[in-house]
DNA sequence: GTACTTAATCGAATTTATACGATACAACGA
DNA sequence: TCGTTGTATCGTATAAATTCGATTAAGTAC
Protein backbone atom coordinates (compact mmCIF):
# COMPACT_ATOMS: atom_id res chain seq x y z
CA UNK A 1 0.00 0.00 0.00
CA UNK A 2 3.36 2.12 0.42
CA UNK A 3 2.05 4.36 2.75
CA UNK A 4 4.79 7.26 3.84
CA UNK A 5 5.58 6.86 7.26
CA UNK A 6 6.18 9.80 9.22
CA UNK A 7 8.36 9.10 11.47
CA UNK A 8 10.99 6.45 12.59
CA UNK A 9 10.00 3.39 14.78
CA UNK A 10 10.79 4.39 18.70
CA UNK A 11 12.47 1.28 19.32
CA UNK A 12 14.98 1.90 16.23
CA UNK A 13 16.08 5.41 16.97
CA UNK A 14 16.95 4.38 20.24
CA UNK A 15 19.39 1.65 18.65
CA UNK A 16 20.58 3.81 16.22
CA UNK A 17 21.36 6.33 19.11
CA UNK A 18 23.55 4.02 21.40
CA UNK A 19 25.19 2.46 17.83
CA UNK A 20 26.62 6.52 17.38
CA UNK A 21 28.12 6.25 21.06
CA UNK A 22 29.88 2.87 19.42
CA UNK A 23 30.33 4.81 16.28
CA UNK A 24 33.67 6.82 16.74
CA UNK A 25 37.29 4.42 17.78
CA UNK A 26 38.32 6.28 20.52
CA UNK A 27 34.81 5.27 22.46
CA UNK A 28 35.45 2.05 21.52
CA UNK A 29 39.33 1.64 22.62
CA UNK A 30 37.62 3.33 25.78
CA UNK A 31 35.59 0.76 26.55
CA UNK A 32 37.66 -2.04 25.44
CA UNK A 33 40.33 -0.77 28.05
CA UNK A 34 38.05 -0.24 30.66
CA UNK A 35 37.31 -3.78 30.07
CA UNK A 36 40.64 -4.77 30.52
CA UNK A 37 41.39 -2.45 33.50
CA UNK A 38 41.00 -3.26 36.91
CA UNK A 39 41.60 0.53 37.61
CA UNK A 40 40.01 2.49 35.26
CA UNK A 41 41.47 6.61 36.52
CA UNK A 42 40.52 9.29 33.77
CA UNK A 43 44.52 10.28 33.54
CA UNK A 44 45.14 6.68 32.34
CA UNK A 45 42.72 6.61 29.57
CA UNK A 46 43.98 10.01 28.23
CA UNK A 47 47.39 8.29 28.11
CA UNK A 48 46.12 5.32 26.86
CA UNK A 49 44.50 7.69 23.74
CA UNK A 50 45.75 10.17 20.95
CA UNK A 51 44.06 12.56 21.80
CA UNK A 52 44.34 15.76 24.06
CA UNK A 53 42.64 15.35 27.65
CA UNK A 54 39.75 17.86 26.67
CA UNK A 55 38.68 15.39 23.91
CA UNK A 56 38.98 12.38 25.70
CA UNK A 57 36.84 13.61 28.49
CA UNK A 58 33.91 14.54 25.76
CA UNK A 59 34.13 10.80 24.78
CA UNK A 60 33.93 9.76 28.06
CA UNK A 61 30.72 12.06 28.53
CA UNK A 62 28.99 10.49 25.40
CA UNK A 63 29.62 6.57 26.58
CA UNK A 64 28.38 7.95 30.40
CA UNK A 65 25.29 9.53 28.00
CA UNK A 66 24.78 6.68 26.55
CA UNK A 67 24.74 4.60 29.81
CA UNK A 68 27.67 2.62 28.82
CA UNK A 69 29.74 3.83 31.35
CA UNK A 70 29.92 4.66 34.60
CA UNK A 71 32.06 7.09 37.00
CA UNK A 72 32.95 7.52 40.66
CA UNK A 73 35.51 10.34 42.15
CA UNK A 74 37.84 9.40 44.30
CA UNK A 75 39.67 12.81 45.64
CA UNK A 76 40.56 14.73 42.58
CA UNK A 77 40.42 11.81 40.54
CA UNK A 78 37.73 10.15 38.47
CA UNK A 79 37.15 6.87 37.98
CA UNK A 80 35.33 4.95 35.16
CA UNK A 81 33.97 1.97 34.55
CA UNK A 82 32.07 -0.19 31.85
CA UNK A 83 28.25 -0.74 32.82
CA UNK A 84 27.51 -4.35 32.59
CA UNK A 85 23.94 -4.01 32.59
CA UNK A 86 23.19 -1.29 29.81
CA UNK A 87 26.53 -2.78 27.93
CA UNK A 88 24.72 -6.15 27.97
CA UNK A 89 21.39 -5.00 26.69
CA UNK A 90 22.54 -3.21 24.17
CA UNK A 91 24.29 -6.64 23.23
CA UNK A 92 20.88 -7.95 23.29
CA UNK A 93 19.60 -5.48 21.35
CA UNK A 94 21.54 -5.80 18.43
CA UNK A 95 21.48 -9.16 18.48
CA UNK A 96 17.95 -9.00 18.06
CA UNK A 97 18.05 -6.75 15.18
CA UNK A 98 21.08 -8.55 12.92
CA UNK A 99 18.82 -11.93 13.77
CA UNK A 100 16.04 -10.14 12.06
CA UNK A 101 17.97 -9.05 9.04
CA UNK A 102 19.76 -12.30 8.65
CA UNK A 103 16.91 -14.18 8.94
CA UNK A 104 15.07 -11.89 5.97
CA UNK A 105 18.11 -11.77 4.10
CA UNK A 106 18.44 -15.47 3.37
CA UNK A 107 14.98 -15.55 0.91
CA UNK A 108 15.89 -11.95 -0.73
CA UNK A 109 14.73 -12.00 -4.14
CA UNK A 110 17.53 -9.90 -5.84
CA UNK B 1 53.68 2.33 31.78
CA UNK B 2 51.15 5.34 30.34
CA UNK B 3 52.80 5.25 26.71
CA UNK B 4 50.32 7.67 24.46
CA UNK B 5 48.87 5.66 21.69
CA UNK B 6 49.34 7.77 18.14
CA UNK B 7 46.62 6.09 16.39
CA UNK B 8 44.11 4.55 17.20
CA UNK B 9 44.09 -0.06 16.62
CA UNK B 10 42.51 -0.40 12.67
CA UNK B 11 40.18 -3.03 13.80
CA UNK B 12 38.50 -0.43 15.87
CA UNK B 13 38.74 1.82 13.32
CA UNK B 14 36.60 -0.38 11.05
CA UNK B 15 34.66 -1.02 13.55
CA UNK B 16 33.62 2.04 14.68
CA UNK B 17 32.97 3.17 10.27
CA UNK B 18 30.49 -0.15 10.35
CA UNK B 19 28.76 1.11 13.83
CA UNK B 20 28.31 4.52 12.08
CA UNK B 21 26.05 2.83 8.96
CA UNK B 22 24.34 1.29 11.86
CA UNK B 23 23.65 5.01 13.75
CA UNK B 24 20.63 6.73 11.65
CA UNK B 25 17.18 4.87 12.11
CA UNK B 26 16.24 5.66 8.54
CA UNK B 27 19.63 3.29 8.61
CA UNK B 28 18.50 0.48 10.71
CA UNK B 29 14.92 1.09 8.88
CA UNK B 30 15.92 0.20 5.46
CA UNK B 31 17.95 -2.51 6.43
CA UNK B 32 14.59 -4.14 8.20
CA UNK B 33 12.75 -3.20 5.66
CA UNK B 34 15.13 -5.01 2.97
CA UNK B 35 15.09 -8.05 5.13
CA UNK B 36 11.25 -8.04 5.83
CA UNK B 37 10.53 -8.00 1.82
CA UNK B 38 10.56 -10.20 -1.16
CA UNK B 39 10.66 -7.13 -3.40
CA UNK B 40 13.38 -4.41 -2.70
CA UNK B 41 12.49 -1.39 -5.46
CA UNK B 42 14.25 1.75 -4.49
CA UNK B 43 10.51 3.52 -4.70
CA UNK B 44 9.16 1.35 -2.00
CA UNK B 45 11.74 2.19 0.31
CA UNK B 46 11.24 5.95 -0.32
CA UNK B 47 7.98 5.28 0.40
CA UNK B 48 8.24 3.57 3.73
CA UNK B 49 10.55 6.04 5.22
CA UNK B 50 9.43 9.95 6.49
CA UNK B 51 12.14 11.20 4.37
CA UNK B 52 12.45 12.70 0.84
CA UNK B 53 13.74 11.13 -1.61
CA UNK B 54 17.15 12.45 -2.33
CA UNK B 55 17.41 12.41 1.12
CA UNK B 56 16.52 8.28 0.92
CA UNK B 57 19.16 7.62 -1.75
CA UNK B 58 21.87 9.18 0.26
CA UNK B 59 21.17 6.98 3.07
CA UNK B 60 21.23 4.29 0.71
CA UNK B 61 24.47 5.03 -0.65
CA UNK B 62 25.93 4.95 3.07
CA UNK B 63 24.46 1.59 3.54
CA UNK B 64 26.11 0.37 0.13
CA UNK B 65 29.21 2.33 0.88
CA UNK B 66 29.74 0.32 4.15
CA UNK B 67 28.98 -2.98 1.99
CA UNK B 68 26.12 -3.75 4.21
CA UNK B 69 23.69 -3.80 1.43
CA UNK B 70 23.42 -4.87 -2.43
CA UNK B 71 22.31 -3.28 -5.61
CA UNK B 72 21.30 -4.17 -9.27
CA UNK B 73 19.50 -2.27 -11.89
CA UNK B 74 15.94 -3.69 -13.51
CA UNK B 75 15.49 -1.27 -16.20
CA UNK B 76 14.60 1.98 -14.83
CA UNK B 77 14.64 0.92 -11.01
CA UNK B 78 16.89 -0.31 -8.36
CA UNK B 79 16.68 -3.23 -6.49
CA UNK B 80 18.32 -3.23 -3.33
CA UNK B 81 18.88 -6.16 -0.71
CA UNK B 82 20.65 -7.16 2.49
CA UNK B 83 24.06 -8.16 1.68
CA UNK B 84 24.23 -11.57 3.94
CA UNK B 85 27.81 -12.00 4.12
CA UNK B 86 28.38 -8.55 5.04
CA UNK B 87 26.32 -8.20 7.60
CA UNK B 88 26.96 -11.51 9.29
CA UNK B 89 30.69 -10.35 9.49
CA UNK B 90 29.56 -7.76 11.08
CA UNK B 91 27.37 -9.30 13.41
CA UNK B 92 30.53 -11.39 14.36
CA UNK B 93 32.26 -8.89 15.06
CA UNK B 94 30.54 -6.98 17.48
CA UNK B 95 30.16 -9.98 19.22
CA UNK B 96 33.32 -10.43 19.53
CA UNK B 97 33.85 -6.89 20.61
CA UNK B 98 30.56 -7.08 23.12
CA UNK B 99 32.45 -10.29 24.74
CA UNK B 100 35.73 -8.85 25.53
CA UNK B 101 33.74 -5.53 27.07
CA UNK B 102 31.41 -7.85 28.78
CA UNK B 103 34.43 -10.60 29.97
CA UNK B 104 36.13 -7.60 31.54
CA UNK B 105 33.30 -5.88 33.00
CA UNK B 106 32.48 -8.18 35.32
CA UNK B 107 36.47 -7.80 37.37
CA UNK B 108 36.05 -4.22 37.16
CA UNK B 109 37.71 -2.31 40.36
CA UNK B 110 34.70 0.27 40.28
C1' DG C 1 46.88 29.89 53.03
C1' DT C 2 49.67 28.62 48.58
C1' DA C 3 51.06 25.61 45.11
C1' DC C 4 50.05 21.48 42.60
C1' DT C 5 47.26 17.87 40.46
C1' DT C 6 43.18 16.11 38.16
C1' DA C 7 39.50 16.51 35.29
C1' DA C 8 35.41 19.03 33.59
C1' DT C 9 33.89 22.77 30.91
C1' DC C 10 34.14 26.88 27.83
C1' DG C 11 35.11 29.03 23.48
C1' DA C 12 36.11 28.59 18.94
C1' DA C 13 37.54 26.36 14.63
C1' DT C 14 36.90 22.77 11.51
C1' DT C 15 34.80 18.83 9.65
C1' DT C 16 31.09 15.75 8.84
C1' DA C 17 26.24 14.55 8.58
C1' DT C 18 21.58 15.37 7.40
C1' DA C 19 18.12 17.19 4.65
C1' DC C 20 15.61 18.77 0.58
C1' DG C 21 14.48 21.13 -3.88
C1' DA C 22 16.06 21.17 -8.36
C1' DT C 23 18.21 19.01 -11.97
C1' DA C 24 20.15 15.40 -14.88
C1' DC C 25 19.84 11.08 -16.93
C1' DA C 26 18.51 6.75 -18.47
C1' DA C 27 14.89 3.46 -19.59
C1' DC C 28 10.31 2.78 -20.92
C1' DG C 29 5.75 3.38 -23.20
C1' DA C 30 2.84 5.85 -26.31
C1' DT D 1 10.15 10.87 -31.04
C1' DC D 2 8.30 12.70 -26.96
C1' DG D 3 6.62 12.62 -22.60
C1' DT D 4 6.78 9.87 -18.32
C1' DT D 5 8.84 7.49 -14.67
C1' DG D 6 12.44 6.11 -11.39
C1' DT D 7 16.91 7.37 -9.31
C1' DA D 8 21.12 9.48 -8.68
C1' DT D 9 23.47 13.62 -8.08
C1' DC D 10 24.16 18.70 -7.44
C1' DG D 11 23.82 22.77 -4.81
C1' DT D 12 22.96 24.54 -0.66
C1' DA D 13 21.40 25.22 4.05
C1' DT D 14 21.57 23.76 8.62
C1' DA D 15 22.84 21.02 12.44
C1' DA D 16 25.85 17.95 14.87
C1' DA D 17 30.34 16.03 15.85
C1' DT D 18 35.16 16.41 16.65
C1' DT D 19 39.08 18.63 18.23
C1' DC D 20 42.12 21.44 21.14
C1' DG D 21 43.90 25.38 23.99
C1' DA D 22 42.58 27.86 27.86
C1' DT D 23 40.13 28.22 31.95
C1' DT D 24 37.79 26.74 36.00
C1' DA D 25 36.98 24.17 40.00
C1' DA D 26 37.89 20.97 43.47
C1' DG D 27 40.78 18.09 46.08
C1' DT D 28 45.63 17.32 48.08
C1' DA D 29 50.11 18.45 50.03
C1' DC D 30 53.07 21.53 51.98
Amino acid sequence: MLTKATEFDTELKELADQAKALSHPARLTILRFLAAQDTCICGEIVEALPLAQATVSRHLKVLLEAGLIDVTQRGTSSCYCVAPDAVGKLHLRLRGFFNEVEEGGRTAAC
